[in-house]
DNA sequence: ACGGATCCTACG
DNA sequence: TCGTAGGAT
């Protein structure tokens, strides 16, 4: 699972910060009421209270825990408030936490410009510090210091003694300041400063407290804040010394180090007898190499030393977006239209998620991809893996809807494979689903500045046919995207026709001003969806917008399905030096309810420089290049755009100009750009 | 090198 | 527990 990347420079300063319970604080924010309660978030409410999901830290002192149930937490904590999670389509929804975590990434990633910003879940974030924490040990050393902050004098540092009163902050400062240290530490010391500048602006800014970890590493730095947040108080930040590694990582239960926590870890204690890290230094590279691969083996061998190279990726926005749902025991779906329903209300979900994403950070996503779990009942291998499959992502509701449901489709004929659609006369079928979920990914981005790009995605999503005309639509039509790039690719032979029970369906779908309306669709009887004949919707009076993706499918043999503009935008993508600057391009959604903190100004013309600068030499593709009929079926408007793209006015190369004034000042605010409002 | 499918891991 | 994510193979 995990592999090894070799320590490539010595002393980098890394932190790990992470939100201490956040789906509490996020509640708590919006009910300050709830402040300094036992609070904790729970997901449904009909079975046993829910599960909790969130458990802020004066519940866990009542004993409350994660994964127990919400009665079980009433129970142990009467006075407990449970805050549920919002339910939208029938699902939770997470939106509102997605969207503060965007709030919090913005914001660190704004503070810690001089460095790295790396989003690594929903609340967490690594920095790369070691530029800011050089540039102060040269500039402000903290010895130079006439006061250090007292955030920063709280951290607790690996490896020290621990004394209470001023006695523990008068160590913690001279450790910080030590004239004699090793360099290493001397950065690392620089790094708990800027770290609690950083933990304090957070507060300020987003009312959320966090925990960090500060270290040489990305491991180490996980592993501490971690380890010390998870221990009892939230709003800590941690220091792991270089000389403080060994011993902290020698006692420490194998099943704690992250990748460890599951298989691989039980493996390494049932079959090499192993119980903490430092058991591990027994074992050669290579003899746990033998055992677990070359890679995982060289990895096992450099984490045991707290060794890791992995370095902090410039990525502030997820790669993926996913909506599902699962259906436990006696509610797993056992009827087609029953897992269509399902799959439209999780593609919607999803379609709202990616229109975010597009509007917010100009993405676009190119896979649509549907997971499923399922088992059959009565038979022998009751449990066989239910397949996933994907096919190009099409923008609009009831594209992904319709893609969605003959993703399902193919993937359950290869699931029932020789026990075909209908084994027996009978009515029901014989398999259960007990998991659904849609994904979309392969996002890339756009080039920021092409309304008509945006107007020609929007108009995307408005369905032409039912909405317009009132007429009832059969709408289970096959498309080429979702049904030819299946597996099964014999589109010639008639697909079994799925039972279908008479039902009404409730569609959905986006009217112009993207609010939602209900159309009832009655399915006809035999929607024997499978009629390969790709019914293309009757293209409307009114809208311009054409499908691209099917007619330059016709004329172009390849990239069947996928819309060309993608293509465009992903080869445009792909040039070398585009990527790894999403610091600049923190389009971060920034929706707080409070300020409101658009990073953009500063940022953008900067990255449309950029952009211009690359056009001309780093296009995947010139003009002429562009294949003429895919070309010609972009909208106009579109063409009209990629034309100026594609041939620029040549602009100076204004080297792009680090950041920074340059002027050395004794105040740590050298290192951060307070936020404006 | 790349992409689809599968598996594993983690966490609120 | 569920709903999401990321990474390795």
């Amino acid at each position: 699972m995990p592999v090894a990347r070799p320590e490539t420079s010595d002393a980098r300063v890394i932190a790990h910060v992470d939100m201490d319970c956040f789906y509490v604080q996020v509640e708590q924010r919006k009910q300050p009421e709830l402040r300094g309660l036992p609070t904790a978030v729970v997901q449904y409410n009909e079975w046993q209270g829910g599960a909790l999901i969130a458990v802020s830290y004066e519940a866990r002192s009542c004993g409350v825990k994660r994964s127990m149930r919400g009665e079980e937490a009433k129970a142990a904590c009467p006075e407990i408030q449970l805050v549920q999670v919002p339910v939208a389509r029938g699902k939770a929804d997470l939106n509102t936490y997605r969207s503060a975590g965007s709030e919090v990434v913005g914001v660190v990633s704004i503070l810690a410009q001089s460095g790295k910003c790396e989003r690594a879940s929903i609340d967490e974030v690594y920095l790369d510090l070691t530029d800011a924490a050089e540039s102060m040990l040269a500039d402000a050393p903290p010895e130079s210091l006439e006061s250090i902050d007292e955030e920063a004098l709280k951290s607790h540092i690996l490896g020290m003694s621990r004394e209470d009163g001023d006695d523990f902050k008068e160590s913690v400062r001279d450790w910080i300041c030590r004239k004699d240290a090793d360099r290493r530490d001397k950065l690392l010391g620089c790094g708990i400063i800027i770290v609690a500048e950083l933990r304090k602006q957070v507060l300020k800014e987003t009312e959320f407290s966090c925990s960090a970890g500060i270290a040489h590493n990305k491991a180490r730095s996980y592993l501490f804040s971690k380890l010390a947040s998870g221990m009892n108080k939230p709003a800590q930040q941690t220091v792991v010394p270089y000389a403080a590694v060994q011993e902290l990582l020698s006692s420490l239960p194998i099943k704690k180090m992250k990748q460890l926590g599951g298989k691989l870890g039980t493996s390494l204690q049932t079959d090499l007898g192993i119980d903490t890290v430092g058991d591990l230094l027994q074992f050669s590279e290579t003899k746990l190499q033998e055992h677990y691969g070359i890679n995982t083996g060289t990895w096992l061998w450099n984490i045991a030393r707290g060794i890791s190279g992995e370095e902090v990726q410039g990525r502030l926005l997820p790669k993926s977006h996913g909506s599902g749902k699962t259906f436990p025991g006696p509610r797993a779906l056992r009827s087609l239209s029953n897992v269509q329903h399902w799959l439209n209300q999780l593609s919607e979900e999803l379609y709202e998620r990616l229109s975010s994403d597009l509007e917010q950070n100009k993405r676009i996503a190119s896979t649509l991809t549907l997971h499923a779990s399922a088992f059959r009942s009565k038979d022998s291998d009751s449990h066989k893996k239910f397949p996933s499959k994907s096919c190009p992502l099409r923008y609009g509701v009831a594209k992904i809807q319709e893609d969605a449901f003959n993703l399902f489709q193919a993937a359950l004929r290869e699931y029932m494979g020789p026990f075909g659609p209908k084994p027996q006369g009978n009515k029901k079928e014989t398999w259960r689903i007990t998991g659904l979920s849609v994904s979309a990914s392969k996002i890339v981005d756009i080039p920021s500045g092409t309304s008509s790009i945006m107007r020609y995605f929007q108009s995307q999503t408005t369905i032409p046919s039912c909405s317009a005309s009132g007429f009832p639509q059969e709408h289970v039509a096959v498309t080429p995207s979702a049904s030819e790039s299946c597996s099964e690719q014999k589109s010639a032979e008639t697909l079994p026709a799925m039972p279908e029970e008479d039902i009404t369906v409730t569609y959905t779908s986006p009217d112009l001003d993207n609010s939602y309306r209900d159309i009832d669709i009655v399915l006809e009887k035999d929607a024997s969806c499978q009629s390969n004949e790709a019914k293309e919707f009757p293209t409307q009076s009114g809208t311009q917008t054409k499908t691209i993706g099917r007619k330059i499918n016709n004329s172009k043999e390849k990239n069947r399905g996928m819309p060309s503009i993608v293509d465009i935008f992903k080869n445009y993508n792909a040039s070398p030096q585009a990527k790894e600057e999403t610091q600049e391009d923190s389009t971060v959604s920034l929706t707080s309810n409070r300020g409101n903190l658009s990073s953009s100004t500063n940022h953008s013309s900067e990255v449309n420089q950029e952009v211009e600068d690359r056009r001309d030499t780093e296009w995947g593709y010139k003009v002429g290049e562009i294949d003429q009929s895919v070309f010609d079926e972009l909208p106009y408007e579109i063409q009209r755009e990629l034309r100026s793209f594609l041939r620029p006015n040549k602009r100076p190369n204004s080297g792009k100009s680090k950041s920074g004034d340059g002027s050395a000042s004794s105040s740590i605010a050298h290192y951060f750009q307070p936020l404006k409002r």
